[in-house]
DNA sequence: GACCATTATGCGGCTATGCTCATACAAGTT
DNA sequence: AACTTGTATGAGCATAGCCGCATAATGGTC
């Protein structure tokens, strides 16, 4: 069973998309912002470079990476740029693969129990 | 709102796992022999090289990596190997960001035709 | 064991990308 | 306009990872 029920193969276009999707997810640096972000609601980026102590170019192109993509979303204020998350989709992401990561750890824990 | 309504902020080592977790599902290879077999159900090497052309070696370390990950798994037939997919998370997560992206086209026309 | 078929792996080239430094750009203040 | 603060970007280095070639390891057959 199982087996012809897979969905449609998606087209190589497709493929891309998803896959460079994923890979914005792929890099520990903007996952953490993303993360903040999310756990903060709204930071300006003076307090990302504290928080994460990254340098300044470099968080400045991960959020323009994450922006690009619609992950993100900022407004000036005054000279600032406050960012936030755009998209609830990632949070989403994140908690059914930790879930995955963590049952996946049990199955694990299990198995060396009962062997 | 959802200022303070974020999720908790993972730790670092948990950061590490998630976007290792999304690195395997940034390369469009590795995408393309899983939503291969997602679509086929159970495929031998072969017929996998037949189907997307890439090398040998190439397949071979690619799948080595998402059945250590366990997003697949394989069986011996013969000295074959039948791989199949051991997880339907990443069938999930590619239908959600799909959603996610046609989504987002359907906004950007409707302000392209609004303006 | 010798031989064949299938899969895994060491090696090396190549590309992509993270990351920093320096610098340009933007917005505000006086 | 000059100056300050805050953000983006070009250039360059270093590293990670894809990918193929050749070869080793594995499993089956005789």
């Amino acid at each position: 069973m199982a087996a012809s029920a897979g969905g449609s193969r998606p087209s190589p276009q497709l493929l891309e998309e998803l896959s460079a999707f994923f890979r914005l997810l792929s890099e520990p640096a903007r996952l953490q912002l993303l993360c903040q972000l999310e756990h903060d609601g709204a930071r300006d980026v003076a307090s990302l470079i504290e928080a994460t102590g990254f340098s300044q170019s470099h968080i400045s192109r991960q959020l323009g990476q994450l922006q690009r993509a619609g992950l993100v979303r900022c407004e000036r204020e005054g000279t600032r740029l406050i960012y936030e998350v755009a998209d609830p989709l990632v949070a989403e992401l994140c908690g059914l693969v930790q879930r995955r990561l963590r049952k996946r750890l049990e199955e694990q824990l299990q198995q060396l129990q009962t062997a």
